[in-house]
DNA sequence: CGGGCCGATGAGAGACCTCTCATCTTGCTC
DNA sequence: GAGCAAGATGAGAGGTCTCTCATCGGCCCG
């Protein structure tokens, strides 16, 4: 249940997903052309399908819609070109399970993905993520710390949201860019070192520890404690 | 499956959660202590269970500790209190499939109990809401004008919704103001006049229109047309 | 030990967003 | 038609959020 097919020609998108599919547990595979996404979507290989609609060779409307004229249920999560929701609307109607808009965050394509990919489909999906400490509530947006309740901005919680998922692992800047501003965004800024100043100081600096020349690392309070 | 229990011992927000349901077509039965509470959920009466945690005789988790106990798989939504991240833990973990901290928005809750009591959980649910020429993006709060799109923010999104899914339907300040602002925002504002404003701006001002004395009223693009 | 990169930090600009308030306009009632 | 209530509107205060930029500090290497 972690093959993934991904249908994207933007070498610089599809090498952004892929990574992150990968570092996240999952098996993508690439293809650059409506043909291809459509051949290797019927091998029946793959648990989903993430295609972008701007295709080369088939666009991805006709890929979508092939697959599902040849009965395959195979999930798919459909790329729409920037603040097009016709492209959004056509898709859904013509058979896609879900959609992102370009850009995207990738933690946010991430979330689908878990949705679409669960062993049990009808089990509740946690709202709750906690390590050691330190709970976020993915719901409202707030983390507690021992008790106490810290409101996170939206932003702060996107990073704080991806340290938790990767507990004790290092990511370096550009992971924590991309994951959480996008695959768009100016690498040359700070903001990643200025947003996770803003976690040390609203969840404890003890947690956030800095792995110099590499990046940074949640560490498990248990362990600081 | 449109039958609600509503266990919750404050006056104000049982009714207001009672009459929202209402008018979006289940049948709510409130209950005001936890006693009541779980032998009402006991009688296999009912779809779904909204449980405030702090009610009177039996608290909250104790009422769905006994629920679950008795291996009754009714679905639940916690209400819990401000802020309290501790209580939304403990209310997951002790079998509850959603929560809701307070004060909310009646959408929110609505989002809920729509998820809980759909037909087909395995059915993806609906990202668009489309009516006459205007269409709602849930998923990025952006909206579609006849092929323009346009940003909302927060608040004219969660208004322009709650017209949507009462087209053609007058809807009352008071009713707008709980459904979108909360219960317990200040009756005396004109907030939702300057909102309804807004979105006469973004959305074009003939499908808003005013019901002298009553409210406003979503029309449907085609008949202005 | 000196230089230099890497990271930490403070300050603040700019862009929303939300809501209030005062004023203007419209339409209803008598 | 006068007067009043209901609604429309413009302006702006206050807040938050995001991001940039300049500077400070410290670690590592030669």
């Amino acid at each position: 249940m972690n093959r993934i097919l991904v249908a994207e020609d933007e070498d610089r998108i599809a090498s952004f997903v892929a990574k992150g599919l990968r570092s996240s547990g999952y098996s993508p595979t690439v293809v650059t052309d409506g043909i291809s996404a459509f051949d290797y979507a019927m091998t029946g290989e793959f648990d989903l399908l993430v295609l972008d609609i701007g295709l080369p060779g088939m666009d991805g409307f006709t890929v979508l819609r092939r697959i599902r004229q040849a009965r395959n249920t195979l999930p798919v999560i459909i790329l729409t070109a920037r603040q097009s929701i016709t492209d959004t609307v056509a898709g859904l109607e013509g058979g896609a399970d879900d959609y992102m808009s370009k850009p995207f965050r990738f933690e946010e394509l991430l979330a689908r993905v878990r949705l679409r990919l669960r062993d049990d489909p009808h089990a509740p999906e946690p709202t709750v993520l906690d390590h050691g400490g330190l709970a976020l509530d993915l719901r409202s947006r707030r983390a507690s710390v021992d008790d106490r309740t810290v409101d996170l901005s939206a932003r702060e919680f996107a990073l704080a949201e991806t340290f938790l998922r990767h507990p004790g692992q290092v990511l370096s800047r550009e992971q924590l860019l991309s994951h959480v501003w996008g695959y768009d965004f100016d690498p040359g800024s700070n903001i990643v070192d200025v947003y996770v100043r803003y976690l040390r100081r609203k969840l404890g600096a003890e947690r956030f520890e800095t792995v110099r020349g590499m990046g940074y690392r949640f560490v498990d309070g248990s362990e600081a404690g």
